[in-house]
DNA sequence: TTTAATTGTTAAATAGTTTAACTATCTCCA
DNA sequence: TGGAGATAGTTAAACTATTTAACAATTAAA
């Protein structure tokens, strides 16, 4: 492959996923409304998904410091879509749960969002859209080990 | 295509895309330094690649209110970055473009970040990358369409 | 048992965002 | 032509998300 080929199809990676990220936060955000976040959603996402976690948990699912999920988890928390827990073995640990509140929250916003994606989806033939998340998981896996790794080079 | 199916394909497609923009924004951080953040390279981003642009055109570009951009603006302006100028035909208007400082900044940092997608992109088959590109473009694609159309249930 | 490390929080600072109000300028039509 | 309304950009206030640094409480380890 040839350097002007590369170069063209990094140009065209970077701004397509700009751009598609992008837009697909703005569809999204419309469908959250003003009751929560993007941010608060995916940690929202996170906790139902697992159940119960600790705060140190997500901040290294979402790669920030512990006290900027604080910050997230107290506005979750006084929404009343969060529980804390603390752990009676280990007390210096705080479970996170959703409230039953928060959890029919979620619910309802969540099938939103799928209907949105699942429509999204749905116009490309199944084959091609199947290809299409394999190689984006491939991806994932790639930039997961360079940070496992910590590979700054590649 | 069963429902299923369908739930499931839609599952991976937000696991999926949250976390690689996720990984793809801590690596391009890393390449940013300190001297400027992630919104204000996409920002500078733009303004190189068309020369010159209204802050209205970047409120609709990146889908944000203006003050948003004033806001963005005046930081890259600081640091010497944006050139602000005033059209003599209709003085409402004001033209931004990257000062010598801020081009070479620019292309110093663009380099780097070219590398780091270069070496991800590289370690795909050629086809499969296009493939996956060319997809993701579709997907751009009817993004666009939803906005200008104002579908909202697509 | 003193020293280390770990868990989570708080406080201060910065960036990005929206809403609302404002200035300056331009357009248009009565 | 002159006044009403539209447009471009800024400012101010409020909010969310983030980092750094310091801290308290607790546990692990020497």
């Amino acid at each position: 492959m040839s350097k002007e080929n590369i170069q063209s199809i990094v140009d065209r990676y970077i701004d397509v996923s700009f751009s598609v990220t992008k837009k697909e936060e703005a569809l999204m955000t419309k469908e959250l409304g003003s009751e929560i976040t993007q941010d608060q959603h995916y940690i929202l996402r996170y906790i139902y998904r697992v159940g119960s976690c600790t705060s140190t948990e997500l901040a290294e699912a979402f790669e920030v410091k512990k006290s900027a999920i604080t910050a997230i988890i107290n506005r979750l928390w006084e929404k009343g879509f969060i529980k804390r827990t603390r752990d009676e073995k280990d007390r210096r640990v705080v479970y996170l749960t959703l409230t039953e509140q928060g959890e029919e929250f979620f619910q309802r916003i969540e099938e939103k969002i799928n209907c949105l994606i699942e429509k999204l989806i749905s116009k490309f033939e199944p084959s091609e859209m199947e290809q299409f998340i394999k190689t984006y998981e491939k991806l994932n896996q790639m930039l997961i080990e360079i940070k496992d790794n910590q590979i700054d080079h590649l």
